[in-house]
DNA sequence: CCCCGTCTGTGACTTAGTCACGTTTTCGTG
DNA sequence: CACGAAAACGTGACTAAGTCACAGACGGGG
C-alpha cells in the first residue's frame, strides 16, 4: 500500500499518525477504467470513494428517459452520492460514470465512521464535500430553471473544450450536459455557427470565437 | 431545560444519558414567529437547527431576481444549509424563511462536532439529513427540467391545500413555488378553472375537483 | 464499396417565458 | 366615507424552448 495518495487531499494531509494508518490499512486503491458506471439506482454502494485522478460524470435519469448531467466529481474530491446511499435509506435516481479512467480509493463503511469520529480533518473533508455538492446542485436548479440556453451551451462549451479548443461531444451528449433535446442543441449550435463563433463537425465542435462565447456565457 | 424535545427525533430518542445531557446542557429551545428570516446569504450561521415545530421554506434566489423554493424543513427535521455553511466555507444563494411559527433547537458548533463525534445515533441524523436534502434538490431539478407545468402546479396545489381543500397564495407566490412567472401561473390556473377543477378568487384557490388535479398532477 | 447504425437537419406545432401594459381589489388615512 | 396607493390579477403580442415525425448524411466493418 504506497502511502501516497493521502496527500492528494489537503484536508487529509496533516493528520495524526494513528489516523493516517488507520485510513492507508484499510483503504483499496481501486482503477476504473472509462465508461465503468461507478454508481447507479438500486446498486448499494458498499464503500466511500475518493477520486485520485480523473472525472466521475454524475447525471440523473428521469422516468421518461431524459437525462441531465448534475455535476463532475475530480482529483480530490470525493463521492457523496455513495455515502449518502451508505449512510440513509434515501435512493437516488442519480448515475455515476467514469468518464476518463479513474483512480480511486475505496473505504469501507466502518473505516469510514471511524475516520469521521477520530479525525476531525476527515470530517470537515466530508462535509465540506456535502456542502459542496449541495451548491453545485442549487447551481443546476438555478441554470436550468432562469438561464437561457445559449448562454448555459456557450458556457458548457468553453468548460468541455480540450487544449485544442475543440469539443468532442454529439449534440445528443451536449443535450443530456444541459437537460434538452438534441433537436434543441442542433439549433443553437447552427446560430453559433451562424455568427462565426464556433466551426461543426460530426461529433466535435471547434471554438473558432472564444471571446464571444465568453462575453454570452457571462452575459447578464 | 425540558427534556422533552429530544423526544421528537427518533433517532436521538435512545441515546446514552452522558450524549442526551450533552445536548440537553448546551442546545437553546428558540421561537421564530412567521415571516422570520432563518438564513441568508451573507449571514454566516452560528448554529445547527432542529425543527421541532413549524416549517421552514427554503428557496434560491437568482441574481435576476428570479425565485424558486427548493424544499421545506418540518418538525423533526435539521436545517443542513446553517450546518453546511457552519462547516464548510461555502456560500450558498439560498434563504430560509419561517412560514408559519417555528419551535427550533439551536445546538451551537462546538456541540454540534461533540455530538457528531461521541453519538452515532446523531451522526446518522445527520448524514440522513444531508441525503434527504440532496434527495430532494435533485427532486427540483428533475422536475424543472423534464416535468409539465400544469402537472407541477396540481401536485403543488394539492400539496399546499388546507384541509378545507383550499390553497392560501397569490399567482406570485406560486409563481416562486414553481421558478416560473406570474403570468404563467395566472393562464395554467384560469385552464383548470375552465375545466372546473378549480375556482378562484383573490389570494386563494379552492380546489373543487381534487381527483382529476391528482390525475393530472400522477400523469406519465 | 456498400450497409447499417449513428449522427445531424428540418418543418410544423405546442408549451413556456417575456414585456408592456391595463384593470380590479383591498385597505389605511384623511 | 372618499381617496389614493399598493397589491393582485388579466391580456395580447411576441420570443424562446421543447416535441414530433420524419429525412438525409456520414463513416467504419464486412
Amino acid at each position: 500500500m504506497t502511502e501516497l495518495w493521502i496527500e492528494r487531499f489537503p484536508q487529509l494531509a496533516n493528520l495524526p499518525d494513528a489516523d493516517r494508518r488507520l485510513l492507508l490499512d484499510h483503504a483499496a486503491e481501486v482503477s476504473l477504467p472509462a465508461g465503468t458506471t461507478v454508481f447507479a439506482p438500486g446498486v448499494p454502494a458498499e464503500s466511500f470513494l475518493l477520486v485520485l485522478e480523473g472525472t466521475v460524470r454524475v447525471q440523473q435519469v428521469s422516468p421518461s428517459g431524459r437525462e441531465i448531467v448534475l455535476y463532475r466529481v475530480t482529483g480530490g474530491e470525493s463521492c457523496i452520492m455513495t455515502t449518502a446511499s451508505l449512510l440513509s435509506e434515501e435512493t437516488y435516481s442519480a448515475e455515476g460514470f467514469a468518464e476518463t479512467d479513474v483512480q480511486a480509493v475505496a473505504i469501507p463503511k466502518g473505516t469510514f465512521e471511524d475516520a469521521v469520529v477520530r479525525s476531525p480533518g476527515f470530517r470537515r473533508a466530508v462535509f465540506a464535500d456535502y456542502a459542496q455538492r449541495i451548491s453545485d446542485l442549487m447551481h443546476v436548479v438555478e441554470e436550468v430553471a432562469f438561464e437561457r440556453l445559449d448562454k448555459r451551451l456557450s458556457q458548457r462549451l468553453l468548460d468541455l473544450a480540450g487544449p485544442d479548443g475543440e469539443v468532442r461531444a454529439t449534440h445528443q451528449e451536449l443535450a443530456v450536459e444541459l437537460g434538452t433535446a438534441r433537436e434543441v442543441i442542433g439549433r443553437q449550435l447552427k446560430e453559433l455557427e451562424r455568427r462565426g463563433w464556433v466551426a461543426l463537425a460530426r461529433g466535435r465542435i471547434a471554438l473558432r470565437d472564444p471571446g464571444h462565447l465568453k462575453t454570452l456565457a457571462e452575459a447578464d
